[in-house]
DNA sequence: TACCAGGTTCCGA
DNA sequence: TCGGAACATGGT
């Protein structure tokens, strides 16, 4: 393996902002940063000073680098934020400038969203994690030993009972319909590709065990989608809490934040969720 | 020990 | 079409 290096600015790129705002499980902390694995591929990435650095594969290096968006310029996006006029959407953004919207692998994040649901996410990371060292490839990097997202062949051949093995509850059956849904050829993920996003949500909501919320994320951080707006506990929250707002079923809320934000409705999304996520941590740390 | 978690399905009215 | 129970189970 040859090993090569992305340098970027950490302005608004910083790795553990972006990994841990809870749009992708598949990574553990390593050193002084993480490992990130996608797929069959692995990469190293650390943020330090003003400069975020990811290693990989010499091969792999034109697929991390669409991964992490970096051709995009996220300071317009951080700054349209700030903007708003919106106080919390403000202090979103200022602790958020450094997340980018990862461009994730469709079918892992479609396996990852709907394990996702009425869930927390160190349960979701071990989940994918048992299921990937059952049925994943063993590879290596810089001497870890990771897997592989499991190929839909071998994720189909696994009985219901293994699911449950793996932690997944009542989420089980969903898995395994979706595996074998997708190796029978009843579901081609690749064709949703040219669809609006309202068709690839239409579309995405069609398979068992997804609704709007998991529609949204898949369509989000799979199909690169920015004009969508998952809307979970937390984000309801922050609706009812810092928006006053009125409206009681999610999925018009989705859509209110939508014709609200437009095609940054996306980032914006996740710059709040992982606020109110540390908001809320920060004061159970604070015994209240 | 309860309550909660990046919700969805199913059922009865 | 709509409200609400049921669903599994680890994290806190």
């Amino acid at each position: 393996m040859n090993l090569t290096t992305i340098c970027f600015k950490s302005e608004n790129f910083n790795i553990k902002d972006t990994l841990e705002c809870g749009q992708v499980f598949r990574f553990r902390k390593f050193k002084d940063g993480y490992l990130v694995f996608s797929q069959d591929k692995a990469c190293y990435s650390y943020t330090f000073g003003d400069k975020t650095y990811i290693e990989c594969d010499e091969k792999d290096k034109d697929y991390f680098y669409n991964y992490f968006d970096l051709s995009r310029d996220y300071s317009k996006i951080v700054e349209s934020a700030k903007n708003q006029g919106v106080e919390i959407l403000s202090l979103s953004a200022k602790l958020g400038k450094g997340i980018r919207i990862l461009k994730q692998d469709v079918t892992e994040t479609l396996f990852s969203f709907i394990i996702s649901q009425n869930n927390n996410i160190p349960r979701i990371k071990n989940s994918l994690e048992k299921i990937c060292q059952n049925l994943g490839e063993n590879k290596e990097f810089m001497g870890e030993v990771y897997y592989t997202f499991p190929t839909n062949q071998k994720l189909a051949g696994k009985p219901l009972e293994f699911y449950k093995e793996m932690g997944l509850g009542y989420r089980a059956v969903y898995i395994k319909t979706l595996a074998q849904d997708i190796v029978d050829a009843r579901i081609d993920l690749s064709s949703l590709n040219g669809l609006s996003t309202n068709m690839l949500k239409n579309a995405l909501t069609g398979i068992y065990g997804v609704g709007p919320k998991v529609a949204d994320c898949v369509s989000l951080f799979g199909f690169n989608r920015t004009d969508s707006f998952p809307v979970d506990t937390w984000i309801a929250k922050v609706y009812e809490q810092d928006f006053n707002g009125t409206l009681k079923d999610r999925k018009k809320m989705a859509d209110w934040f939508t014709l609200k934000f437009g095609n940054n409705a996306g980032y914006f999304q996740q710059y709040l969720f992982y606020y109110k996520r540390s908001l809320e941590s920060q004061t159970s740390k604070n015994g209240k």
